[in-house]
RNA sequence: GCCCGGGUGGUGGAACUGGUAGACACGCAGGACUUAAAAUCCUGUGGCCGUUGAGGCCGUGCGGGUUCGAUUCCCGCCCCGGGUACCA
C-alpha cells in the first residue's frame, strides 16, 4: 500500500490539538515573530479553494520561523459582525448570533483539515461581548479626545476644556471644523448643551449633521469606501446623498501622518499608492475674491495660483452657502431650479454622467484681486461642495474641466502659461506644470514651480489669502442603522450625548423582535424593550460599522482573554506589531487605513509604543474559478459535445465542475445531478462528452466552486498545501485547475518511497532508512535544497520551493539514497510545506517530539564547492557548446584553453577573434 | 482619462545582481508491464527547415536603442488585469 494520507493526517491533527503544539506564551528569551492573516467573515458558503491560499503561505512562514528559533504568534479569529448574517436574520427570523456561530464552526472544521498551525487558544470573535467591550472602550477614548495640530497628536478632551476655561479658543490649533472664536468668559457662561455642541466639533468621535451615502435597500448609511461607482459594494444597491445626523470619526486629523508613515512600512506599492490617492493631499493656496455685492467674499482653493491671471470665470457648487445671497433676482428662478435638479440627481447618475456639462450664470461678478477685472460667477455641479471651499477660480486654458465648461458656455479662454508650438487652446486645456508664465504681470517669465511660490507669497503679503494644504480624505461615518454590530456606548440626557463610563462597558447588544427598522424609520435597536441607560436615558440606536472590530484585533490576539485591558502591557511590549500580515488587496483603503488610524490614536494616548500595525504586508492573489459548460440543443434535452457544437444551434449552460474531469463530462453523474437531466441525450465526440471552459469568478451560481474539503479528501491536506503554492507566485491572481494536482500528489508518493521500499511478500512498503555515510553528491543535493528553500521562504517565493523539493526528491531517488544523514534534515525543511507527512517521517526516524520543535538545518557552503565548471562558449553572444574547465584557472588561462579547442577553431574557420570575454565561473563569449 | 500590476511553449510557470531562455509540473505522443484497463515506470515534447547518432535558422507582446551579451536596462507603441474617477 502506498502513503495512507487519510489516517496519517488525522493522526497528526489530533496530536497537535491534544498536545497544544502551537500554543505560544510570552518568552523574553526568544526573539518574537508575529504572523497574522486577515481574519475572515464567516459566510454561509464556507471556504472555497481560493481562501486558504494566504493562510497556507503564512502558515509555511510561521512554521519556518519556529524552526529558525523564533517565538511565533500565529492566531486566527472571526470578523463576526456583518450584513449577510443580518440579511439572513431578516428573512428567516433566526438570530444572527446563531447563524454566525454555525458558520464559524463550519469554518473551523475546514481550517483544521488544512493543518494550519494556529494557536487556537487565542481565537477571537468580534461579536463576543468580551471582545467588543474593548471596541467600545476605544470609541469612548476617541470621544474623549481632540487632536492638537501643534503637538501633532491626540490629547484628552479635558486639556482642551481647561484651555477654553482659561483663554477661550483663540490659542487652540486643533483639527476641527469650528470657525468662530470665543473668550474664556464666554465659554464659562455657555450652557452645558452649548459647550457640548462646541466640543463635538473637536472630539475625534463626534455626532454631526452630514451629507452621507444613504442606501435605502440596505436601510443604512455607508462609508465612502463601501460605495463603488455609485452603488453599494455589498449587493450593488443604489446609493443616494442624504443629510443625516451621524456619528463620525475624525480620521482627517491623521491625514498627514497616515500619508507620511507609508514610507516606513514594507507594503505593496499598489496598496500604498491607493492610500496616497485616497488621502489625496494637494498643496496650493486659499484666497478670496471680492464680489460686487454687499461686501461679500468668495473663498476658493487652487493648486495653481500661478495661473491666477488666467481666471475668466468662477464656479461654485450648487450646495454653496453663499449661492442664495449672491444670485441676482432676475436669475433666481433659473438658478434655484438648477440647484434642485442637481440635488435630485442620484449618486449613480452623477457618476455615470461625468461628462455632462451643466451650469447657470448667477448674474453676479467677482473682482480679480490683481487686475480688478469683473469675473462672472457661475454655479456648476462639476464643483463639489465637500472639497476645498466648494468654489473654484476657473482657468479654462490650463484646466481640463474648466476648459470643457468654458467651451460649452462660450466663455473666453485666456492663455497664461507658454505651451508647445501649435497647441490648440480651442481644442483642449494645457494642464502640464511645464512652461513659463505669460500675460501675467509680476509672474511673467517665471517657470510654473517658481511662479506658484511667488504667487502664494504675493497673495499672503496682500492679505488676500494664504498657502494651504487640502486632503481628499473625509471623516469616516461611523454609525450604521443596523442591528448586527457593536452598540455605540452613548446615551442622551437632554439631547446631549454622553459616553458610558469605562467600567460599565460592555454595552450589550439587546434582543429585538425583528431585525428590521421600526415602522417610523428608527433603526432596529429602537425595537428593544426598556432599553435605557439607568432606566431613563435613551441609548444611541445606531451600531458600529463592520470595520470597527477589525481596526484593532491584531492587538487582542496578544492577550485575548485579558478582562482588565485590551492586552497586558507586557504582552503589548513583547509582541509589539505584526511582522507579516497576509490578506486581500481589496482592503487597501478600508480596513488597512482604519487599522493604521486606530494604531496611531492608541499610540497618541500612550497605550501603544508602535505607530504602525504591520511592518510587512503581502496581498495574496485571487483564485479564479474555471467554469465548465455543456451545450444543449435548442428546445431539447440533447447535449452536444464541445467541438461539435458549431454544427447546431445550442445554448451554453454551466455544469458543476465537480462532475467534470479534464473537461470530460461524467455522463452518469450529470444525469443524476438534476432531475431534469435524468433522461438527457448526448452527441459525443470519440465516445466522450467534452465540455467547454472559461475563467470566471469562483462562485456558487457559476457551479465552479472547488472546496478544500473535497481536495483534501481525495489528495490529502499536504498535497493541497503544496499544490496551492505550486500554482504560481503568491501575489498573482490565477485560475484554479484541479488537473495539475496530480503533480504534487505524485511528489508526495515519491517522497514516501524515498523513505520506504517494497519487500517481497509484504503488502505495505517497509521503512528503509539506514545509517550509512552520505556521499558527496548526496550532501550537495541536500545543501543546495536547504539553501534554496530558505532563500525562497525569505523572499516569499513559495512556488519555487515546491519545484526545488521536487528536484531534490527526483535526484535522491535517482541516487537511491536512503541515508538518515540526508533524509532527516529533508523532513525538517519540508515540514512547513507538508507538515503531516513530515511529522510521520520524523516520528519514524525515531523522534518523540513534534518536528515543529526541530531546528532548521544549517546550510554548509563547503558541500556546494565545485572545482570544475562547464563553460557555455558563445560566439557573438550565441551559445554553441560547453567546455568543462577547472574553476581555479585565471581569465587568461581560460581564454587560452578555449581558443586551443578543436571545435572552437572549427567555428572560427581561421578568423582571429576581435575580442574574447571571459567571466570566470559563468561564460565565455568569443566575438569575431 | 489617470495610477499601479502583467504579457515567456498546448497549459501553470522558472531564470538570484545583464551571462546556457523554457527549470519544475500538467497535458500530449511513443514505449514497457498487463488478457485488458487503471496505476506505475521509461523516452520524447518551443517553432520552422534539414538529418534520422550532422546541423541550421527563428524565438520571451510589437518597433527601436545601450551592451561582447538583454526575458532582465532605456525610449516609443499595442494588448490584458486591478484600482480610481469631475478633488480645482
Amino acid at each position: 500500500m502506498e502513503y495512507p494520507f487519510q489516517s496519517i493526517e488525522k493522526k497528526w491533527q489530533e496530536y497537535w490539538k491534544n498536545n497544544q503544539t502551537f500554543k505560544v506564551e510570552l518568552n523574553p528569551d526568544k526573539p518574537k515573530f508575529y504572523v497574522l492573516d486577515m481574519f475572515p467573515y464567516p459566510s454561509g458558503a464556507g471556504l472555497h479553494v481560493g481562501h486558504p491560499l494566504g493562510y497556507i503561505a503564512s502558515d509555511i512562514y510561521s512554521r519556518y520561523k519556529r524552526l529558525k528559533g523564533f517565538n511565533v504568534l500565529h492566531p486566527m479569529g472571526y470578523d463576526a459582525f456583518g450584513l449577510p448574517a443580518e440579511q439572513y436574520a431578516i428573512q428567516t427570523g433566526q438570530h444572527p448570533a446563531i447563524t454566525t456561530a454555525a458558520n464559524i464552526s463550519r469554518y473551523r472544521e475546514q481550517l483544521d483539515k488544512i493543518g494550519l498551525s494556529y494557536d487556537w487558544s487565542r481565537e477571537i470573535r468580534t461579536c463576543d461581548p468580551d471582545y467588543y467591550k474593548w471596541t467600545q472602550w476605544i470609541f469612548v477614548r476617541l470621544f474623549n479626545s481632540w487632536y492638537d495640530n501643534s503637538e501633532k497628536k491626540a490629547r484628552d478632551i479635558s486639556s482642551l476644556i481647561s484651555v477654553f476655561e482659561k483663554s477661550g479658543n483663540s490659542e487652540i490649533n486643533a483639527a476641527s471644523e469650528f470657525k468662530d472664536s470665543f473668550s474664556a468668559n464666554e465659554w464659562n457662561s455657555f450652557a452645558e448643551s452649548e459647550r457640548e455642541n462646541i466640543l463635538q466639533s473637536y472630539r475625534l468621535a463626534y455626532i454631526s449633521e452630514a451629507t452621507v451615502n444613504w442606501c435605502p435597500a440596505l436601510g443604512t448609511v455607508l462609508a465612502n469606501e463601501e460605495v463603488k461607482e455609485g452603488v453599494s459594494e455589498r449587493g450593488g444597491h443604489p446609493v443616494e446623498r442624504k443629510l443625516m445626523k451621524q456619528w463620525s470619526l475624525r480620521i482627517t486629523a491623521y491625514a498627514e501622518r497616515l500619508l507620511n508613515d507609508l514610507d516606513g512600512i514594507d507594503w505593496p506599492d499598489s496598496v500604498k499608492e491607493q492610500q496616497r490617492n485616497w488621502i489625496g493631499k494637494s498643496e496650493g493656496a486659499q484666497l478670496s475674491f471680492a464680489l460686487d455685492k454687499d461686501g461679500l467674499k468668495l473663498e476658493v482653493f487652487t493648486t495653481r495660483p500661478d495661473t491666477i491671471f488666467g481666471v475668466s470665470f468662477m464656479t461654485i457648487a450648487p450646495e454653496h452657502e453663499l449661492l442664495e445671497k449672491i444670485v441676482i433676482p432676475e436669475r433666481k428662478e433659473e438658478v434655484l431650479s438648477y440647484v434642485r435638479e442637481s440635488a435630485n440627481r442620484s449618486e449613480r447618475e452623477r457618476v455615470s454622467e461625468v461628462k455632462r456639462i451643466s451650469g447657470v450664470f448667477t448674474g453676479t461678478f467677482a473682482i480679480h484681486p490683481f487686475t480688478g477685472n469683473k469675473i462672472p460667477v457661475w454655479v456648476g455641479d462639476y464643483v463639489l461642495a465637500g472639497y476645498g471651499t466648494g468654489a473654484v477660480m476657473s482657468v479654462p486654458a490650463h484646466d481640463e474641466r474648466d476648459h470643457a465648461f468654458a467651451k460649452h458656455f462660450n466663455i473666453p479662454i485666456p492663455q497664461v502659461i507658454s505651451a508647445p508650438d501649435g497647441f490648440d487652446f480651442l481644442e483642449k486645456a494645457y494642464d502640464a506644470k511645464e512652461g513659463v508664465c505669460i500675460n501675467s504681470d509680476f509672474l511673467n517669465g517665471l517657470k510654473v514651480k517658481d511662479a506658484i511660490t511667488k504667487a502664494v507669497n504675493e497673495i499672503e503679503s496682500r492679505s488676500i489669502g494664504k498657502g494651504r494644504t487640502n486632503y481628499r480624505l473625509r471623516d469616516a461615518v461611523f454609525g450604521r442603522q443596523r442591528y448586527w454590530g457593536e452598540p455605540i456606548p452613548v446615551y442622551y440626557k437632554d439631547g446631549i450625548p454622553y459616553t458610558l463610563p469605562e467600567d460599565e462597558l460592555p454595552l450589550i447588544l439587546p434582543e429585538v423582535d425583528k431585525y428590521l427598522p421600526r415602522e417610523d424609520g428608527e433603526p432596529p435597536l429602537a425595537r428593544a424593550n426598556d432599553w435605557k441607560y439607568k432606566g431613563k436615558y435613551d441609548y444611541e440606536l445606531t451600531t458600529m460599522p463592520g470595520w470597527a472590530g477589525s481596526s484593532w484585533y491584531f492587538l487582542r490576539y496578544m492577550d485575548s482573554s485579558n478582562d482588565q485591558s485590551i492586552a497586558s502591557q507586557d504582552a503589548l511590549d513583547y509582541w509589539k506589531q505584526v511582522d507579516l500580515y497576509m490578506g486581500g488587496a481589496e482592503h487597501a483603503t478600508g480596513h488597512l487605513l482604519y487599522v493604521r488610524f486606530w494604531t496611531k490614536f492608541l499610540y497618541d494616548i500612550g497605550f501603544l509604543k508602535i505607530t504602525e500595525p504591520a511592518k510587512k504586508l503581502i496581498n495574496q492573489g485571487m483564485i479564479q474559478g474555471r467554469s465548465n459548460f455543456v451545450y444543449r440543443l435548442k428546445d431539447s434535452n440533447t447535449f452536444v459535445s464541445y467541438n461539435l457544437r458549431g454544427q447546431h444551434e445550442t445554448i451554453a449552460l454551466h455544469v458543476d465542475v465537480n462532475i467534470v474531469e479534464n473537461d470530460e463530462l461524467d455522463i452518469e453523474a450529470f444525469r443524476n445531478w438534476r432531475p431534469e437531466y435524468s433522461d438527457a441525450e448526448f452527441i459525443l465526440e470519440d465516445g466522450k462528452y467534452i465540455c467547454g471552459a472559461e475563467i470566471e469568478k469562483m462562485s456558487k451560481s457559476k457551479w465552479n466552486v472547488v472546496s478544500p474539503d473535497s481536495m483534501i479528501e481525495k489528495y490529502g491536506a499536504d498535497c493541497l498545501r503544496l499544490y496551492e503554492m505550486f500554482l504560481g507566485p503568491l501575489e498573482l491572481s490565477k485560475p484554479w485547475n484541479t488537473n495539475g494536482i496530480s503533480g504534487t500528489s505524485n511528489f508526495i508518493r515519491k517522497l514516501w518511497k524515498l523513505y520506504h521500499e517494497p519487500v517481497e511478500g509484504a503488502k505495505d512498503l517497509v521503512w528503509a532508512v539506514n545509517n550509512e555515510a552520505p556521499s558527496k553528491a548526496e550532501l550537495k543535493i541536500l545543501h543546495q535544497t536547504i539553501k534554496k528553500i530558505a532563500d525562497d521562504i525569505e523572499r516569499y517565493s513559495f512556488n519555487t520551493s515546491v519545484s526545488n523539493f521536487m528536484i531534490c526528491v527526483n535526484e535522491l531517488t535517482n541516487l537511491k539514497c536512503r541515508k538518515r544523514a540526508i533524509l532527516e534534515p529533508l523532513a525538517i525543511i519540508l515540514s512547513p510545506y507538508a507538515p503531516h507527512i513530515s511529522e510521520e517521517l520524523w516520528e519514524k526516524l525515531g523522534h518523540n517530539s513534534s518536528v515543529s520543535q526541530a531546528s532548521f538545518p544549517e546550510f554548509n557552503q563547503e558541500y556546494l564547492v565545485e572545482d570544475q565548471f562547464a563553460y557555455p562558449i558563445s560566439f557573438n553572444g550565441k551559445t554553441k557548446f560547453n567546455i568543462e574547465l577547472p574553476l581555479k584557472l585565471s581569465k587568461e588561462q581560460i581564454e587560452q584553453e578555449v581558443l586551443d579547442k578543436e571545435e572552437v577553431k572549427k567555428l572560427l574557420a581561421g578568423q582571429t577573434p576581435k575580442k574574447v570575454v571571459v567571466v570566470p565561473g559563468r561564460i565565455v563569449n568569443i566575438v569575431f
